[in-house]
RNA sequence: GGGCACGUAGCUCAGUGGUAGAGCACUACGUUGACAUCGUAGGGGUCACAAGUUCGAACCUUGUCGUGCCCA
């Protein structure tokens, strides 16, 4: 009887992926297979993984599809173990990008823009693009096999104001309490600031979303004259201190890339220690642009900032447009005067450039003080440039100045310009000394468009308050961050950190729960000793009435106190200029008592990832004490980029501690960038950009996801190389066919045992060994995920399914299905073959459950299935030893037999012609797989190896196959003694260890053992083959 | 300039003190009861370089050279 059971249901001979996991996707679904809670045990341990919230406009990308591989695979398998088991799925309501998409959408259909559609208008215009196009990369994920809740999706903006049904979640309310907690606790503040300023959204952006690139610049050299005709020897020194020059000058020398930004010039800074400026500290001189009877006048001062070795060593101070002259200003006391509007043009508001000019010449001299407020409200920009783009201005500038002869000027022939030789007409004609530079340039990662550093009133969080916790967190071990070198950059990102700008002049975000009122003393009553300060009060509460209520408390009862226009002065959110006038409501009657105050909302929005910080607590319901968020938080492990650590993983540390005093999770893992085959990023324009959806169609997501799992080892390099998908392709389909042969052999009849938890008792050896392979193989995969290595669970289910159950297992157990133990082999093989689709399970979700439900009645689906618990006990060390022997007998004789040419097709009977006990045994209780697989016809006894046979050493024994006149003796030996050659060195290299005396005194007792053993098993096998050669000689 | 990594087979990468590995590619042979998306056998490495620690170094230390990323 060859085959048992029903007849073959004609297994196709591939898996068909394509059909297979649309159809599995929705039995998932079905089943509610990945709910929370699903396959857990009665009282079981939490796992709870918080997916990286994609944003709301993205399409899945290879980092996706990577780093949510990693999640599905710890999530499937802590699910398999009956953990009580979470993923919580969800997005980020990214503010720019999404305001982007959707002021394109609009004007690609003709409709208004957003300003002439107005706030609430255009807010529910993005709630509509969100409920049509929002969803993308949720269905992208499922199609990857992304085993989330789905049913608890969130979204960072569900639940504010204007949402539409079905989106009405708790994140907002959460967002808002964190806030006004944090406000509350002083943890937040609004203040004038030089933030990142984008011109092209018009909006401050986090330091974190800044991009600096290094591109083609110039820098201009000018001369700043001295003021009242003052001049200065001035002495330059080389290293040795030999003089190269010494002159008179009625200058300073002042270099720059951004020759516009002069005319916001507050004084030049020089080194304190730097001799050459020493004799001018002090004085004052003429910034060179502007009309020449109104020259604006500014210090020269010291600070440590400047490197006399860069540059002349003179540095300008233009403290409203630069982040290094801005921190100079500050200490010197230096105003900072604003130059550009919110588009990045060069102003055009206030008074005439005349009036102005005079109050700054009167700041310089010390006559007179300026608030921040009142600096800002100057305009300091020439009547003539107002307006003007900055690039304009900043060529209507170099020109006036180079025109006025104030450029510095050198040879045309000067290297430093990057002319090319025999560009310029005349080497020795002088030139205006404009350096040709690289120079580092910010860019906005959203628009792309140059970052202007700019004065603005934002909101921040308080870092450097926050950031203890944090550390402390991580630095006592509470959280895990792994590869170990993340915890380094979090540290010296932490250990630094600055203020963190949290508001965003956008609408598409959570509006800032904070309303203005006039600046008057309590009660509203004016005395001389309490004024109306002309700026603003703030009142933050988490809604109108709330802040209402605020209000009446300070104002008193005589105030009448009503709420303005959403959208009043927006200006104000990033000008003083509003501040400094009262409105005439806000005019005390005769008694001194304000009678009335307007509250307006501040109408900016929080950044996003203000939002995406309390993804931890806001997900799981907070600020409502729900079941899930008493049971999931803090979560088990948050898998993400090591790109965001800063953005995201840090502010979650933050905000979390903050605001419940709690860590978010436990481990952190993090990894790089997914990159091509050849390690470059991919990007539009190499072209060179995988699209997962692309090779999912291609391969099937299991591939897709075995090839994620097998080249995540901790902190490597990822690149993706479509032939190694096309490889785990292969492998899918290899464990089809394995299935496919045990099912055309009855291997998943009736009358074979169904799989249980523990391995079918078996007698031959090679079902005993299987199943001991089996064990080891569950230890290294548990292992193995247990530390976050899954490429090391990849490669051992690769090694195990692959190169042992297919190329060994299955060929052994075709003679044993014909035999007396064909019963146990099928009770064995079944089991087998379930352990690997339970192992492989949680990396081939697919495939794996396909084949679960081809091979018999199951009460789960694979994806609730138990995962195992057997231990290594059930090896069994004989058949562990007996099988390695036959393995390796075979392959000494195909090995033999390839090498001497012989015909696969010809079987061969083989002479034993010395064996020790266990050898014999070996031989004769696997006859039958051995001499199928070796092709070989019986085995005889023999004295002596007859004329032209090939010859076999293995370890306690030796063999030979006759070949009278087929072999060529000379190739057999010349094969022979290269493995002797071989196995000479091994024992060489063995014996000089074992022969030093400091190696078996000072080496471990099992490393010293397993030389011995090792030394001996090699010495025996040189001897087999001594004696092989020996005899070939003979026959010579 | 500062920080963090990396350099192992033709390619892409594992390997953290004890016999140098995998996949792909390459060569030869092959329709052997599932699988040609396959099988069998094979070739291929001064573990960047140098010095040190150690009985023993791809692995630990220091330096040199080269590459990448992050921050200025």
């Amino acid at each position: 009887m060859l085959r048992k059971g029903p007849p073959p249901m004609a297994m196709e001979k591939n898996f068909d992926a394509a059909s297979a996991e649309a159809r599995l996707i929705d039995a998932w679904e079905r089943e509610g297979a990945f709910r929370a809670g699903a396959n857990a045990r009665p009282g079981a341990e939490p796992f709870c993984i918080m997916i990286p919230p994609p944003n709301v406009t993205g399409s899945l990308h290879m980092g996706h599809a990577f780093n949510n591989t990693l999640q599905d695979i710890l999530v499937r398998w802590h699910r398999m173990r009956g953990f009580d088991t979470l993923w919580q799925p969800g997005q980020d309501h990214a503010g720019i990008a999404t305001q982007m998409v959707v002021e394109r959408e609009l004007a690609k259909a003709g409709n208004q823009g957003r300003r002439e559609l107005g706030r609430e208008k255009f807010l529910e215009k993005v709630w509509e693009w969100k409920a049509q196009s929002g969803g993308t990369i949720i269905n992208q994920l499922k199609r990857l096999g992304a085993s989330c809740d789905w049913s608890r999706n969130a979204f960072t903006m569900s639940g504010a104001p204007g949402c539409p049904p079905g989106e009405e979640g708790n994140f907002h309310d959460a967002v808002i309490k964190v806030f006004v907690d944090m406000y509350n606790k002083g943890l937040i503040y609004r203040g004038k600031r030089l933030v990142n300023w984008d011109p092209h959204f018009e909006t401050a952006i986090s330091d974190l979303e800044v991009e600096n690139v290094e591109v083609d610049g110039h820098m201009w050299h000018f001369k700043y004259p001295l003021a009242g005709g003052v001049t200065y020897r001035y002495v330059e020194k080389d290293e040795d201190g030999n003089i190269t020059v010494d002159e008179e000058r009625d200058y300073i020398s002042i270099a720059t890339t951004r020759p516009e930004t002069m005319l916001g010039d507050g004084a030049v800074a020089v080194h304190p220690d730097d001799a050459r400026y020493a004799p001018i500290v002090g004085k004052l001189c003429e910034i060179p642009v502007g009309p020449k009877e109104h020259r604006r006048l500014i210090p020269i001062i010291t600070d440590e900032y400047p490197d006399p070795a860069f540059g002349s060593g003179a540095v300008k101070i233009t403290g409203a447009h630069d982040f290094n002259d801005y921190a100079v200003a500050r200490r010197g006391g230096i105003p900072c005067y604003r130059l550009m509007d919110m588009k990045a043009h060069m102003r055009a508001d206030g008074a005439p450039y005349a009036e102005v000019a005079e109050v700054a010449g009167a700041v310089a001299r010390g006559e007179q003080l300026l608030s921040e407020a009142e600096a800002d409200a100057l305009n300091l920009v020439p009547d003539h440039l107002r307006g003007l783009d900055r690039l304009e201005a900043r060529k209507r500038v170099v020109e006036e100045i180079t025109g006025e002869g104030l450029a510095v000027m050198t040879r045309a022939d000067d290297p430093r310009l990057g002319l090319k030789p025999g560009e310029g007409d005349d080497p020795a004609a002088l030139v205006p000394l404009v350096e040709a530079k690289k120079i580092m340039q910010p860019f906005g990662d959203r628009s792309k468009v140059v970052i202007e550093p700019m004065l603005t009133d934002q909101w921040f969080v308080d870092a450097q308050k926050v950031v203890v916790p944090a550390l402390d967190a991580v630095r006592d071990g509470r959280v895990k961050i792994m590869p170990e070198s993340g915890e380094k950059t979090y540290f010296h990102w932490l250990e630094n950190i600055e203020p963190w700008c949290i508001s965003r002049q956008l609408w598409w975000g959570h509006q800032i729960p904070v309303w203005y009122g006039p600046d008057i003393p309590k009660g509203g009553l004016i005395t001389d000793e309490a004024q109306h300060s002309g700026a603003f009060k703030e009142f933050c509460a988490p809604d109108e009435a709330s802040a209402l209520a605020l209000a009446r408390e300070w104002y008193g009862p005589d105030v009448e106190i009503r709420v303005g226009e959403p959208d009043f002065r927006r200006e104000a959110a990033y000008t003083m200029v509003a501040r400094s006038v009262v409105p005439a409501s806000e005019v005390p009657n005769e008694t001194g008592q304000v009678v009335s105050a307007s509250l307006h909302r501040d109408p900016d929005v929080l950044d996003t990832w203000f939002s995406s910080g309390l993804w931890p607590i806001g997900t799981l319901g907070w600020p409502d004490q729900t079941e899930e968020l008493k049971k999931y938080f803090p979560t088990s492990v948050l898998v993400t980029g090591q790109d965001i650590l800063f953005f995201w993983v840090a502010r979650m540390m933050m905000m979390q501690l903050a605001v419940v005093d709690e860590i978010p999770f436990r481990h952190v893992y993090l990894h790089g960038l997914v990159r091509d085959a050849k390690g470059k990023k991919m990007s539009k324009s190499l072209g060179n950009v995988i699209d997962p959806l692309e090779i999912i169609d291609e391969y099937g997501a299991d591939a897709l996801r075995f090839a994620n799992a097998a080249m995540a080892s901790l902190g490597g390099v990822l690149k993706l190389d479509t032939q190694r998908v096309a490889g785990y392709r292969n492998f899918a389909t290899k464990l089809w066919n394995a299935t496919r042969f045990a099912e055309m052999n009855g291997v998943f009849g009736a009358d074979v045992p169904a799989p249980g938890a523990l391995p079918p008792p078996a007698t031959a050896t090679a079902n005993r060994w299987i199943v001991g392979e089996t064990a080891r193989t569950l230890a290294t995969v548990n292992a193995a995920l247990e530390g976050y290595r899954f490429n090391d669970a990849a490669l051992a289910l690769y090694q195990f399914v692959w190169g042992k159950v297919c190329d060994w297992y299955v060929e052994f157990a075709k003679p044993l299905l014909d035999g007396d133990d064909a019963a146990e082999t099928r009770a064995t093989m079944r089991w087998v073959l379930d352990q690997c689709y339970i192992m492989l399970h949680p990396i081939m979700p697919f495939v794996t459950e396909e084949l679960w439900a081809l091979t018999g009645e199951r009460t789960k689906m694979l994806a609730h299935a138990d995962w195992p618990s057997y231990g290594l006990d059930v090896a069994d060390a004989a058949a562990d030893r007996e099988m390695g022997w036959v393995i390796g007998l075979i392959e000494a004789v195909r090995s033999a037999r390839t090498q001497m040419r012989v015909p696969v097709g010809l079987k061969l009977p083989m002479l034993q012609l010395d064996a020790d006990a266990p050898a014999r045994a070996a031989y004769a209780a696997n006859a039958a797989l051995i001499e199928k697989l070796a092709r070989i016809d019986g085995l005889q006894e023999a004295d002596s190896l007859p004329r032209g046979a090939l010859s076999i050493a293995v370890e306690g024994a030796s063999f030979a196959l006759p070949l009278e006149g087929v072999i060529d003796v000379g190739a057999e030996t010349a094969r022979l003694e290269k493995a002797r050659e071989k196995l000479g060195r091994e024992i060489g290299a063995l014996q000089g260890r074992l022969a030093n005396p400091q190696f078996v005194e000072k080496a471990g007792e099992a490393v010293v053992d397993e030389a011995r053993a090792n030394l001996a098993e090699k010495e025996d096998e040189a001897a087999r083959l001594d004696q092989a050669l020996s005899r070939l000689s003979a026959l010579v």
